[in-house]
DNA sequence: TAATTGTTTGCAGTGACTGCAAGTTTCTGC
DNA sequence: GCAGAAACTTGCAGTCACTGCAAACAATTA
């Protein structure tokens, strides 16, 4: 029931490999919209129903998200050491995730395509939503925030901003390094974004 | 050709309202997920390709995005006074939707309803990553940066990061006053999320 | 009133996605 | 090594979203 297991999980790792390699390779050839299911699943040689057993949609084939980051996230949450503050630990978790796509060299590929069709964005956006629920249920745990806190919501979710921001820079000017373009995007979320803010209701308070 | 025009454009309003109202009234009752174009077209008293006339998609329709937004939000771009700050820019155009919202009574209906919905919420989303791309390059040109800057992009995505969590946290707890709620977000946003913030590649830098 | 233009509708078709009821393959205990 | 349980795969029938097309219809304009 572990990983490396019987020859029917390897059997299932091969066949959802197989499915999301075809979905990205044909999803690069033809533009997403233009890639049918059937087309996927010929390529990965399953039936059409088969498919849809592994990927609840078209796109999450297209996307091969991998649960497994969710998972480490929320363990380096637990284990964080006491002192380290919160936005610190989402810059590791983020980190985390951007080491494996790097490796893989699929942060280019995948994500120009994700920042440009609606449908992946969508879905992408959709699933780090319920990421980032978990991710803020965990984060206000930690920093001992009653459930329903603003702070631990809008660090996560500004720091899934960030990554998009940084995403849809990259893709159009992919001349400096993700991490450096993060990292600076990061160090303002801390120090703030706007230190002339002050709107009208302000105004007799200050 | 303007508002109040002829006969035709006063139909074309009354048939998309219709639609609207139908579809959101059926959504609330039946959840999102369970009402489809026909029932929607029906109680509207259209076909459902007219339904499609409309609406590029069911979702469109539940929610009854007032284009008139986004065009009242680059305008206060455009036309805000020169030493505004950005995020306080922000700050308008976020509480002129407000403001709207509130004053439909539709802040509380429709906001729990796109909140528990997978499909809405990401329409929702959808949507606004368009108006998003928008509002970058306008606040971007206001702040005098060059198209590719990663101030203005921060500031516009984690604003609307701070209006959906925000929406989220007054779903789970109606006692605070969105706008509250909101200028806290803007407050914390301002002056910075985590003034512990510090991971270990700068450790030898400060 | 006739020509023009914009809107509605039915129809036929594609493609995503689901439940169900067989098959087929792997696993388990003997 | 084998019978039966459990897990997977598949085809099929069906629902629903959504699109293009062409005919009917209504509002506008001359």
């Amino acid at each position: 029931m572990g990983e490396a297991g019987g020859l029917r999980e390897r059997k299932k790792l091969q066949t959802r490999a197989a499915l999301a390699d075809a979905a990205l390779r044909l999803a690069l050839e033809k533009g997403p919209d233009h890639v049918t299911v059937e087309e996927i699943a010929e390529a990965a040689d399953v039936s059409v129903r088969t498919f849809f057993n592994y990927f609840a949609h078209k796109e999450d084939a297209i996307l091969g998200r991998n649960p497994e980051h969710l998972v480490r996230a929320l363990e380096r949450m637990r284990t964080a050491p006491p002192d380290e503050s919160p936005l610190t630990t989402m810059w590791y978790v983020v980190h985390d995730v951007l080491r494996d796509l790097e490796r893989d060299g699929e942060l280019t590929r995948r994500g120009e395509l994700i920042m440009s069709s609606p449908s992946l964005l969508y879905l992408l956006m959709l699933s780090s939503i319920d990421d980032e629920r978990q991710l803020i249920a965990a984060l206000g745990e930690r920093m001992g925030e009653p459930a329903g806190a603003l702070r631990p919501a809008l660090i996560v979710s500004t720091a899934g901003a960030a990554c998009r921001v940084v995403m849809e820079l990259h893709k159009t000017a992919p001349d400096r390094p993700v991490a450096e373009l993060l990292d600076e995007a990061f160090q303002l979320l801390a120090q703030g974004i706007d230190d002339a803010y002050g709107p009208d209701y302000q105004k007799g308070i200050s």
